[in-house]
Order: C-alpha cells, then sequence, then structure tokens
DNA sequence: TAAGAGTCAATAGG
DNA sequence: CCTATTGACTCTTA
C-alpha cells in the first residue's frame, strides 16, 4: 500500500527513497549559505530565502535548537487541530507514530544529538514555520479518509472468496513501506522466510514484570555486566542471550534520556507563567519496585538482594566485584556526567545554556501557555524526582574508570 | 567488537 | 482511531 504520500521536499529523487539520504554533489538550485541570516524578528533559523536545501544541510548549518520548545510547540498544534502523530510522523518526519511519540515525550537536548538524530527536529521547527503547516496536513488526512472508505466500499461489494468457512484470515499485506512513497529506509528485518505463509511471525517477546524487576536490580549492581553474567541471567530467566543483551543496551540508552529531561526540567526551570509546575514526568506505573520514584519511596536505595523471581539465588560477585551504593545526596542538581558524545559539542556540565532563548513562536492561535522559562535563574534545590538513576550512574562512572584504569595514557581517558 | 543512536513495529491502553 | 511502551534491528563510532 502506498498511496501515502509524502510529499516531500524535493531532493534527490535518486532511486532510493525519497527521504534523502545523501547528497553529494550540488543541489540543482538554491545555494547560499550564507552566514547571516535571520534577522531580528524572526523566529529562528532558516529562512533562507527560498532555497530548496536538503534537509541534510540545513541541519548541518542549522543553529542550536531548543527541543524541548519544538517538541512542546507541536504537540500543542497538532492536539489544537486533531491531528495525529501517525500522520505527522509519516508525512512529515518520516517517522512512524511510535517513534514520532517518543521523540515527542522525550526530546534529547540538542547537543546531545547526532546528526541524524537532529534531522527531524529540523523538520519539526520547518513545519512549525511554515504558515499553512496545519492545512496541508489537514488535507492529507482527508485524502487519506477518502482513500479509506473507497477501499472499505469495494471490499464490501466485492465478493472475493477467500476461502473457506468464513474466517477472517488475516490478509497480510506484509509489505511494509512503500519504498517509493514513503520515506524512511531501514527495512528491518527482512521478511527472507520463503515459504512459510503460515503465520510464523515471531512472538514478540515480552518480558515478564518478574524479569524486568530482575534485570533492572541487575542493572543496578551493574550497567554493563560481562558477557558471562549475561549468560547467567539469560538461564536463570529463561531467556535468550540476545534477548537480555538487548534489553541492557535499551535500559541504558533509555535511563540516560531520562537523565538529559530532568537535567533540563532543573536547568531551565518551569515558570512559564502559570502552570503548574511541570506536570511531573512519568509516573511509572506499578509494579516494580521500580527505579523511578513511585510514590515516595525508598531512601534508601535498592540493592534489593533478594532472590530472583522463580526464587534463586543469585550469584554476583563475578568479575572483580565492586561494591557501589550510594545515593549521592546532593540535591543540586548536576548529576555527574561523563560522556559528552559527539565530538564537537560541549559537554555543557550543568549550567548553562541548554537552550538558548530563541523561540519567537509566531502565535499559531490558540496557545497560551508555551515559552521557554526564563532560563535560569537558578537550580531548583530539592528536586526528589530520580535517585536511583545517580546511583546507577555512578555505577556508570566506575564502569568507565574501569575501563579507562586499563589505559596506560591518560590522555585518552574520555572523561 | 561492543556500545550507542535511531527507529521500527508489535502491542497494550484509551 | 490514537498514543505510549519496548524488544529487536540497522548503522555508526570508537
Amino acid at each position: 500500500e502506498s498511496p501515502l504520500s509524502s510529499a516531500e521536499e524535493s531532493v534527490n529523487g535518486l532511486p532510493g527513497d525519497p527521504l534523502a539520504p545523501q547528497s553529494s554533489g550540488a543541489k540543482p538550485p538554491s545555494e547560499e549559505p550564507s552566514g547571516g541570516e535571520s534577522q531580528p524578528g524572526t523566529p529562528l533559523p532558516l529562512p533562507g530565502p527560498h532555497s530548496a536545501l536538503s534537509i541534510q544541510e540545513m541541519v548541518a548549518m542549522s543553529p542550536e535548537l531548543d527541543t524541548y520548545v519544538i517538541t512542546k510547540k507541536v504537540k500543542e498544534v497538532l492536539t489544537d487541530n486533531n491531528l495525529g502523530q501517525r500522520l505527522f510522523g509519516e508525512s512529515i518526519l518520516g517517522l512512524t507514530q511510535g517513534s514520532v511519540s517518543d521523540l515527542l515525550a522525550r526530546p534529547k537536548p540538542w547537543h546531545k544529538l547526532s546528526l541524524k538524530g537532529r534531522e527531524p527536529f529540523v523538520r519539526m521547527q520547518l513545519w512549525l514555520q511554515d504558515p499553512h503547516s496545519v492545512e496541508k496536513l489537514m488535507d492529507m488526512k482527508r485524502l487519506e479518509k477518502k482513500a479509506y472508505m473507497k477501499r472499505r466500499l469495494s471490499s464490501l461489494s466485492d465478493a472475493h472468496s477467500v476461502d473457506v468457512g468464513g474466517a477472517m484470515g488475516p490478509d497480510f499485506l506484509q509489505g511494509s513501506q512503500s519504498p517509493g512513497g514513503g520515506p524512511q529506509q531501514q527495512q528491518q528485518q527482512h521478511h527472507h522466510h520463503h515459504h512459510q505463509q503460515q503465520h510464523l511471525k515471531k512472538p514478540r517477546v515480552v518480558l515478564g514484570p518478574e524479569e524486568k524487576e530482575a534485570l533492572k536490580r541487575a542493572y543496578q549492581q551493574k550497567p554493563y555486566p560481562s558477557p558471562k553474567t549475561i549468560e547467567e541471567l539469560a538461564s536463570q530467566l529463561n531467556l535468550k542471550t540476545s534477548t537480555v543483551i538487548n534489553w541492557f543496551h535499551n535500559y541504558r540508552s533509555r535511563i540516560r534520556r531520562e537523565l538529559f529531561i530532568e537535567e533540563i526540567q532543573a536547568a531551565g526551570g518551569a515558570r512559564p507563567g502559570s502552570e503548574g509546575g511541570s506536570p511531573s514526568l512519568r509516573g511509572s506505573k506499578s509494579g516494580e519496585g521500580d527505579s523511578c520514584d513511585g510514590t515516595e519511596s525508598d531512601g534508601t536505595v535498592e540493592a534489593a538482594r533478594q532472590g530472583f523471581g522463580p526464587g534463586q539465588e543469585d550469584q554476583r560477585g563475578t568479575d572483580h566485584d565492586m561494591e557501589a551504593e550510594s545515593e549521592a545526596g546532593a540535591s543540586g542538581s548536576s548529576p555527574a556526567r561523563i560522556e559528552c558524545s559527539t565530538p564537537g559539542s560541549s559537554c555543557g556540565p550543568a549550567g548553562m545554556g541548554l537552550f538558548s532563548l530563541t523561540e519567537a513562536s509566531s502565535s499559531s492561535g490558540s496557545g497560551p501557555s508555551n515559552n521557554i522559562p526564563p532560563s535560569g535563574p537558578a537550580r531548583n534545590p530539592r528536586d526528589n524526582t530520580l535517585r536511583k538513576k545517580k546511583a546507577a550512574n555512578l555505577n556508570n562512572i566506575i564502569h568507565r574508570l574501569e575501563k579507562a584504569a586499563s589505559k596506560e595514557d591518560p590522555s585518552e581517558w574520555e572523561f
């Protein structure tokens, strides 16, 4: 299926896919990167007169954008106009609904994004700047609906026979994205299984709360478990080794992201004016001892050693053991951060300009609200929101130290 | 090679 | 329908 479309910007029409991978040479029309740009009244970036630059070029020269403000605005516009993430994602960003949801809910700060990661934000910014953004999307929505209706009708009138007994067999379309129209690229798992039409999907492993808890506990002990530990965890929990490995990759990544968020909130303060304070963020469900707070709690940090689910024993101490437990108490803030990834950029330790206050926001109708809080004055003392994360972060530091310790040359220490 | 960054896509709730 | 979560996968990086 591919009726969808994408009306995307020009950009290369290579046989590849619409969303522009690279651009080697020259863009036909246009030029003029011009350093200067926006005049003081204009909100932001690139209003280049009107050039059809490829997005990547724009990403490359884009000034720092405030991802938090951008996502906030996008969410507002979408909800105000009843536009869904799916539509928005597929037609404007070239991403699927789940990715959009994630991006809008937890945007990483600009300086921690790779070039590729910045792309969606630049697209969002561009979209926000387009005066007709909403109408265009709404038009697409209409078109989709029309197509949908059409399809429904035809199938109804049709007497196709799909054998048997009146079951509605799942129809498989299985085609996933159309290469041509939709953006995207990255087809995941090729279904290279020829035959075997019988739906053998691959169940999508769903870890039980108990397994997650055990994994989280293990993470607190050792964010970077050795292969041996991984094997043990896998066998004890009855999971595939790869599942455990993936879990750790994902968990580390996601924990890291939450730290960024907390950092942002703490730094910028949230004081739009009225607004009762940031909504607090996720309340993590119930269940697990969970790391994220859950209403009060804790105090002493976990460590929880207790049998793994089904009752088992643990075995840690593999490797050299390290014991770390802490609770960095400082209320203050700056969790130690290590890693400033991405080459260039700065690692801004706490303090400063996490975001520029650009943003002029062109109104757009509704919205009360929004806008970025005054940058910040101070840090919010006493914010209790995280806790174990910091502890985990410390373990992280320890891990890196151990790693660094193996190197001779201090210059290679990446701290 | 392992870790990290980005995403996808199945799925669980509304 | 729509949104949020999350295991797994592809590409980069170092």
